[in-house]
DNA sequence: GCCAACGTTGGC
DNA sequence: GCCAACGTTGGC
């Protein structure tokens, strides 16, 4: 039996000092709560399967980039979070009868030995069609193509920038 | 349906 | 901390 390969491949924004590659890594695997924008739950509730590959993206940190991977856990579900009016997330406006907002778990997969810098993905030539290197592009689960997804990976594993594998 | 105001994201 | 770009809200 080989194992089924992922059907897609994803980008998922995280601030560190929220939930970093360390924490997931600690951690296992997650719920990835907090998702509050349409086209990223879009994403999240329709393509998303279980065992998609995700390049695992600080944001606000110094510098940005791609520091891992993470794998696709569980099925969407509701994101409890927006229903507690204690969390950050909580939508007044949601309803837990016809749910707004959802979540997948995602388990860690591997920390890159060489973190891949959004001006690193900026200056591969390859990478010029993701959307993260795209001017103000700030949608928090992006779709990535395999070609990317490699691309990335093999730099993040210690490729020179001259690699093509 | 338009669009100004506002809040958020996120690089720098 | 600054601010450009984006998404959402709400008046009209």
């Amino acid at each position: 039996m080989s194992a089924p390969s992922p059907t897609n491949y994803w980008l998922m924004k995280s601030e560190p000092e929220a939930f970093s590659i360390d924490d997931l890594r600690a951690a296992g695997r997650a719920p990835w709560d907090g998702v509050r924008n349409y086209q990223a739950r879009k994403f999240i509730r329709d393509p998303m399967k279980l065992g998609d590959l995700a390049l695992f993206y600080h944001s606000n940190a110094s510098p940005p980039g791609v520091v891992g991977i993470a794998r696709v856990a569980s099925a969407a579900r509701p994101d409890p979070t927006a229903l507690d009016p204690k969390h950050a997330g909580f939508d007044p406006a949601s309803d837990p009868q016809a749910p707004r907002w959802f979540l997948v778990e995602m388990a860690f997969v591997e920390k890159l030995a060489a973190p891949v810098s959004l001006a690193a993905l900026k200056e591969d030539p390859a990478l010029k069609g993701m959307l993260v290197v795209q001017k103000g592009q700030r949608l928090s689960v992006q779709p990535v193509t395999a070609a990317e997804f490699a691309r990335v990976l093999a730099l993040g594993r210690g490729a020179t920038a001259s690699a093509t594998g």
